[in-house]
DNA sequence: TGTCATT
């Protein structure tokens, strides 16, 4: 009696791995831009028709359990990536409001040349270290009146388990430690996350920060934005999806 | 000055 099968099943799909060759090599795609609520799927069914699909991912924000709107699809050959790529960047899928970005995806292992860079410029990241801590403190706020308008609800920057922030103007040595300190003193945070450059390892100049409750996080927003992080003005708001014309 | 996440 085989007592390994109950409700679910799992299928493995085994095959022997392909031997590397040029006509195979590249042809990974980065999607950004996607429709949250896309399927990995529906995902498939968009770029079917330009070739084979070896495997496809979306990725998916661990705090909520909900897609980034960011995918990966590898195809059989590089060719079959590069008209994916021709057709299908920058179109809108029907039903969004967003044009999508399809490109080849950046391989991981070129990190690490990068981050070893980032570590001979250890020198200067200290400016913002101190007084950062107690300015943000200034702005006390009283955590019991806080508990009924919590999640949802609301029309950008929720999600079932946050609200989340976008952080604009942060300088390149900007980290994550940054922004805990900035946001922890007015409540729950769930993720914080500064945005890298893939190739150079240094901020981009923004992140965003996951907030559970949205009283705390709007209080942050209003006290945080426009404060001066180093040489730089924050701008800090509920995030959007890009483009808000 | 300018803006949304690279498995």
């Amino acid at each position: 009696m085989s007592s390994q099968q109950n409700s679910s099943e799992i299928k493995l799909q085994v095959s022997y791995a392909r031997p590397s060759s040029d006509t195979i090599k590249d042809a990974n795609l980065y999607i950004s831009g996607l429709p949250r609520t896309l399927s990995q799927p529906e995902l498939e069914d968009m770029f079917a028709c330009y070739g084979r699909i070896i495997n496809s991912r979306v990725l998916v924000d661990q705090a909520s359990g909900l897609s980034r709107g960011v995918a990966f699809i590898r195809f059989d050959k590089r060719a079959e990536a590069e008209d994916a790529i021709k057709h299908l960047n920058g179109n809108t899928p029907p039903g969004s409001s967003e044009p999508i970005t399809v490109k080849f995806a950046a391989n991981p292992n070129q990190t690490r040349n990068s981050q070893m860079m980032s570590q001979m410029y250890h020198g200067q990241s200290r400016r913002f270290g101190g007084p950062v801590h107690h300015q943000a403190q200034r702005f006390r706020f009283s955590p019991m009146s806080v508990d009924h308008m919590s999640s949802g609800g609301g029309s950008s920057g929720n999600s079932p388990s946050g609200w989340c922030i976008f952080i604009y103007n942060l300088g390149q040595e900007a980290d994550e430690a940054v922004l805990w300190q900035l946001f922890g003193p007015f409540g729950a945070v769930v993720n914080v996350k500064v945005i890298r450059d893939f190739n150079t390892n240094k901020c981009k100049g923004f992140g965003f920060v996951t907030m559970t409750n949205y009283e705390e996080a709007a209080m942050a927003i209003h006290s945080l934005n426009g404060y001066r992080l180093g040489d730089k003005v924050l701008q800090v708001s509920f995030k959007t999806s890009k483009g808000h014309k």
